[in-house]
DNA sequence: GTTAAGATTGAATGCGCTTTCAAAGCCACA
DNA sequence: TGTGGCTTTGAAAGCGCATTCAATCTTAAC
């Protein structure tokens, strides 16, 4: 036991002389690197944006810095990251939404501690953040249904991603609740961007479709989707009602302000963050996402009785 | 000189090898790490996210790796990330928009290869890369000019950023040319955060101010000022004109689209690695920024003969 | 065939720290 | 005073690589 006065003097020792530690030798000797590795998707995505803020926010009190790597949708580049990662001996590793396949994520987990979000997946050294996109779906659904909406178009995310098609399945499972006939018709696929939402409002005019209320998998395809109906004159509310998924932080900012599903993006860094320091330190994370919250702003009204 | 025959022959060995070098041990004997300290003002922004894309997009290749981390606007935060990146022995570093005084800059300069943006300082392994807020400031308003408005309100930006005071300068050297009298009235502050919009155009209808044309000092305070216009229902552009600064990928997405002017953060954040590069490599970088350009979308229009 | 210059190889040193291990010091009890 | 357990201290080994330097080999010129 050192008592707590040689260790104040150590410390102001170091200060007063200066002393910066060697992170790479510290590194190289002690095996322990104090950075966290972290592949997301695309850096300049609003959503990652709020979730690497939320990890740098934990990290940074702890004495870690992350290591940010972009796979941009690529499980080949993400691949990649995780190896690059892996070589610069990060003490551990958070994959925010990955395109890998589970077994590539167990044997990285082998190697060193990881977390990731927006998958379920459970092992030694692996833990999972999902968010329950499902319900999140449903509630969206639910809401355009008890404002008096029947012909919902929706306009689904890229189905290679899990969040993606359990959002389609949460807006079928609130349709047949609610019992309102499925139409295929009313639904658009889409990518995730903003182009995607406008390309799905076009061919949903084009097609003459009749819809009153429009769900789109996330904020931005709704983003796009209200530039289409802007574009043909279709006013929201009014005349259709606009429903995203992510609560984007711009969303609350759009005119007229987006009805949305809030995601916890910046609490999905924080607790990712947080799980992985645990699993560092020997502990079983136990961190839950919050529930998908619906926040009704002024995309969404009441249905005109005569379209 | 080794022949290309064994240098094949050593690569190809040590890929069946599976030999993968240990970046904390090269940097430790070599003194270069291969990765690059990008100190940014907030990871989560949307301007920053394009510029750190840029970054990533030009140092992946090089070999090299970009060590993230944010300042927050914070003077004080920011010589901190200066430190630790210091520590952890980058090979350069770029500052995005710093807060840091022109001095500490150059201090740091003298230590590693530093490249700034947003200001114009020149130094010894110090190169900055400086937009033209000025030159896009008043062609923003010249625009506003030409389409008949007089009473173009004017949102600054944050004035301690050099760019939101040339910004200001440029608006006003608009007004001047055109011989429109400047109105102090007009001129309200903000903080380049939405809120600051909201809080102007609430501001301005408050104090009766008359106004045919807002021009805000970046997209996202034009956002808000877009929704505090619906809120007190001025419709853009029949009621009010709306111009913003930057460009935001989510702009093109704002309805009606936001005239702007494009400010190239993936360009800037490009040119600003390559230069890094190009000072480790011993070459003094000579990478310039594009000129400013004015993006005419929907959100201005013909000022309407009686307001 | 000799020598000087250049190319190639191998071994040794050290980057700055953590860790380990042995030696030395300490206290308490017999 | 002596012994066993305890902590403290110091020195040494090694993390994985780059770099340096001496030693060996090659080549070309005399």
């Amino acid at each position: 036991m050192v008592s707590d006065a040689k260790r104040e003097a150590v410390v102001e020792a170091t200060k007063t002389l200066g002393f910066v530690p060697n992170p790479l030798a510290r590194g190289l000797a002690g095996g322990r690197t104090f950075s966290i590795g972290v592949v997301t998707q695309a850096i300049d995505s609003p959503f990652y944006g709020a979730a690497l803020r939320g990890i740098e926010d934990e990290l940074d009190p702890a004495g870690y810095s992350p290591l940010f790597m972009s796979a941009h949708w690529d499980p080949v580049a993400e691949a990649r990251c995780l190896e690059v990662l892996h070589a610069r001996r990060v003490d551990g590793i958070v994959v925010l939404m990955p395109r890998l396949s589970d077994a590539a994520l167990q044997a990285c987990a082998q190697a060193l501690p990881v977390v990731v979000t927006g998958r379920e997946l459970r092992a030694t050294q692996l833990f999972s953040l999902h968010f329950d996109n499902f319900t999140g779906a449903l509630r969206a659904t639910e809401h355009l249904l008890a404002l008096g909406h029947t012909r919902i178009a929706f306009i689904t995310g890229d189905e290679e991603h899990p969040d993606a098609s359990e959002r389609h399945r949460g807006y079928r499972a609130a349709l047949q609740a609610a019992g309102v006939a499925f139409d295929p018709q009313l639904v658009v696929p889409g990518r995730y961007h903003e182009i995607s939402g406008l390309e799905a409002v076009n061919y949903l005019i084009e097609k003459k479709c009749e819809f009153t209320a429009i769900f789109a998998a996330n904020d931005q395809m709704a983003a796009g989707a209200a530039l289409g109906l802007f574009q043909h004159g279709l006013r929201v509310p009014e005349d259709v009602s606009l429903v995203g998924f992510d609560d984007l932080p711009t969303s609350v900012y759009a005119t007229p302000p987006l009805s949305t599903i809030h995601q916890p993006a910046y609490e999905l860094g924080r607790l990712a963050a947080a799980s992985v320091l645990q699993m560092i330190a020997g502990t079983q994370p136990t961190a839950e996402l919050p529930s998908p919250e619906l926040l009704v702003r002024g995309s969404s009204a009441q249905v005109r009785s005569s379209p």
